[in-house]
DNA sequence: CACGGATGTTAGCCATCATTAACGCGGTCG
DNA sequence: CGACCGCGTTAATGATGGCTAACATCCGTG
């Protein structure tokens, strides 16, 4: 029993998030500069210029959407990676539950991510690409712990591949029930690392 | 000893060709909205509208771009799988290949062709959405050979993910030799697309 | 109750851009 | 030779879009 009706209240905190939600949605259809201000306005009832009250204009707008999204994501991953306790197996499957778990629950934002980061202004276009680095090199360490003998770039490359893999999940929406599509995506994943690895 | 010097000869019949490449780059790396008239025409060293003797307009650049690309990986994809004399595995491998070379050959389009179909007009989209739907069906229809108890849904849901895979060679750009990458990828694929369907 | 800040609104400014117009020029063919 | 055609060029036009300015409204607070 705060304050106030449902709505309004919901309104007045969020905001910013709302527009962030929008505008993924808007960006992963038709691209950066496909949407205008209005548009993204429009879609939370508000029209326009009223954005500039929230964020310092169209290019902070993406840049914080993806600056977010790689943080949430490199996070995830080290809280992970450091869990004392686990074997480098449980780590990697912990992993993989976190990619597949964003990709499925938010598919704009993963578009977005990998599509736009050419149209984010340097001051922070540098950040962005060093915590996505971070981001595969966490990957890339559990690999290495795995399969020693395994050269770097190939496990490198394996990872971006099972990104790509993961990451249909905007294509073949609605193909399959969420609860379905998690397993399978883990159990491919899987089996495509091993077969990156064999022979290495 | 046909006519002319072999520069201005290959500029004169390809013009064409040279500017669909050229727009590729660019789309792929800025997208479509995000790249000028002016910026493509300077890209093959002509400038602006000259783009008008070649092309009905940007529209209709981008429509022909993927309009291409689509016929052509369909096209592969029929004639491999309507050879007699093959069994489903060996169609399989060679639908693999298709995909693989075609990704690692022209990364930019295969960048192109799965972001920019929602700026298409309207004409030309649906023909692009109905070859890029009967390649996939391709796909799905020697799968089904292979693994008839598997409901189709999951084979397309698996179909999409293996190209997710495959197309993520534009992200891997230079960490492993294309050499090396392609049966890496091969393997990849093999394998996610054995563990789809597992239990099934 | 008056003040201020957060949040919107509309109107206007200026840059960019796709597209068209008007014109030039070299080669081919009748 | 002379008309036409393929291919370019620059200048103009009309629309769109990002962003700023000037002006409400609502609301909590002193």
């Amino acid at each position: 029993m705060n304050t106030a009706s449902a709505t309004p209240t919901r309104n007045r905190r969020n905001r910013r998030g709302e527009i962030l939600e929008a505008a993924a949605g808007l960006f992963a259809a038709r691209g950066f500069h496909g949407v205008s201000i209005e548009d993204i306005g429009g879609a939370v009832g508000v029209s326009g210029p009223a954005l500039y009250r929230h964020f310092d204009g169209k290019d902070a707008l993406l840049s914080e959407m993806l600056l977010d999204v790689s943080s949430r994501l490199r996070e995830s991953a080290v809280t992970v990676a450091t869990s004392a306790s686990e074997s480098p197996e449980e780590v990697l499957d912990a992993l993989l539950d976190v990619q597949i778990v964003f990709a499925i629950e938010h598919p704009a934002l993963i578009t977005v991510h990998d599509r736009e980061l050419g149209n984010v202004p340097e001051p922070a276009r540098r950040r962005i690409r060093r915590l996505q680095r971070l981001y595969v090199e966490e990957w890339v360490t559990v690999l290495a712990e795995l399969h020693p003998r395994c050269p770097a770039a190939r496990l490198r490359a394996a990872t971006h591949a099972v990104f790509g893999l993961l990451n249909s999940t905007p294509h073949s929406a609605g193909e399959l029930p969420a609860q379905d599509m998690r397993p399978m995506l883990r159990a491919m994943a899987r089996a495509a690392i091993a077969a990156s690895v064999k022979d290495h």
